[in-house]
DNA sequence: ATTTCAAAAACGGTATACCGAAATTTTGAT
DNA sequence: ATCAAAATTTCGGTATACCGTTTTTGAAAT
């Protein structure tokens, strides 16, 4: 792997990690001791994170960390919502292959199994975000829309957007297991109608399916300091 | 303007203009001497545009300029519909504000003005373009939904997926003409539901405007010889 | 004429030097 | 002690040098 791609793989997940406060100067020279490069590949990776949004050009030249307001975050979950809708019709209404119900059908035994235990241990939560993200990727995939494909990529690189991002946040809270079992109820709903070639039902299942994530948004808006800890993007999220 | 952004203008108006045939290298040196700069920002430049679809990393190292084939531009035809439908929709419920109207309003009697001639000169064409692509904007800004537009901008920058990259072609065939005038009459209807705050309705609208697109996507691709003549960014759609 | 293979040219990734602009610190007057 | 001006440092944009790798070239062999 090339110096490039080490060096955006790091300082996206400092910025996600919340180890520079929003609205700080990121000098080039600067991260680049950090990470033990010269400026060239910081360079590139500031470019590309620009794209991706979650660093802003300043009008002084450089880059700032960005920061999101409670609104961009629930737009861009209303924004999957619609996206991952369009996919599991299309998915509907073509049929869906022989490979992919198997597949989407061991995602959704393996996250029975997960969330069975009662409370949940750390690994069962981590196998669920597992399966829960390849759930997605496969529905994504079989829609066979590179375009939206592109569009999803891209909308997931906003904070707290991506399917795993707004899971209730540890699982172990006893409340928390109910709304993944709830969640994962839907996920079974969708397998069944996609099965049926039912589009229509799909799609609103699936952005139905989001409002689990905009719960989980505000509820860690409202316990804030407890949030940050579970997550801290969650510092890059400004307001409420 | 820093000579990083005029390269990135020109160099993303030379591939789109179909100067570099699809697969061909792009030598940083040499669109360095083309452009009169040094390798930097022509290399900023490239990043950019992978970002956006038009380049594609090479497995050796560099970039290639991108290829597309009918069904992704279709496909992203149809990614635009879905956004769109999206953001007409949220116009439509959450109401439509005074000044919006007003300014969607102009943009419907300019069209009007714009498509009365016939046979249309390039200037009602030119003026229907602007107008078509401002409303469309208006739109999309009314919205709010800052990541909806920042999907609709990245999915613009894939070639002919923009509201006007597949107007009729010229539009001095009186078929475009009449092609032309359907589509405005969408537009009538189109405010007219936001008006009425009927989301339901402008969603299907604002999808469904989206198969003239589709319609003259497909005639381009009957007549391919004159459809590059007219658009050249039609060179990097390969296959039918 | 076609294929093969080695020499040469070109290329990309990276580091770094340079310069003007911006930001920060120091200095000096009040 | 306060504030403004000057000096210094830092920063970003750009050009370029270096090096290992890839690609092209061109000549020899078939």
């Amino acid at each position: 792997m090339s110096l490039q791609e080490t060096v955006l793989l790091q300082l996206r997940e400092c910025i996600l990690r919340g180890e520079f406060e929003p609205g700080r100067r990121l000098a080039e020279q600067q991260i680049a001791e950090l990470l033990g490069s010269s400026r060239t590949p910081v360079r590139a990776a500031l470019v590309t994170l620009e794209q991706e949004g979650l660093v802003q050009a300043n009008d002084t030249g450089g880059f700032v960390v960005r920061q999101f307001s409670v609104r961009e975050v629930t737009d861009a979950i209303a924004v999957r919502g619609l996206l991952e809708g369009m996919a599991v019709r299309l998915v509907a209404e073509h049929g869906l292959s022989r490979q992919v119900a198997l597949d989407l059908q061991s995602c959704l035994e393996e996250g029975d199994v997960a969330l069975a235990p009662n409370p949940l241990s750390m690994d069962d939560y981590a196998r669920y975000v597992s399966m829960n993200d390849r759930f997605h990727a496969l529905i994504l995939e079989a829609s066979g829309n590179r375009a939206l494909q592109r569009a999803v990529a891209m909308n997931d690189k906003l904070p707290f957007a991506p399917a795993s991002a707004m899971l209730p946040m540890q699982g172990s809270m006893v409340k928390d297991r109910d709304w993944m079992l709830y969640a994962h109820r839907q996920h079974h709903m969708l397998l069944d109608a996609m099965r049926r070639g039912e589009g229509a039902r799909a799609q609103a299942l699936a952005q139905e399916h989001t409002e689990v994530a905009q719960m989980n948004m505000r509820q860690a808006l409202e316990r804030r300091s407890e949030a940050e800890q579970l997550m801290p993007a969650m510092r890059l999220v400004v307001g409420r």
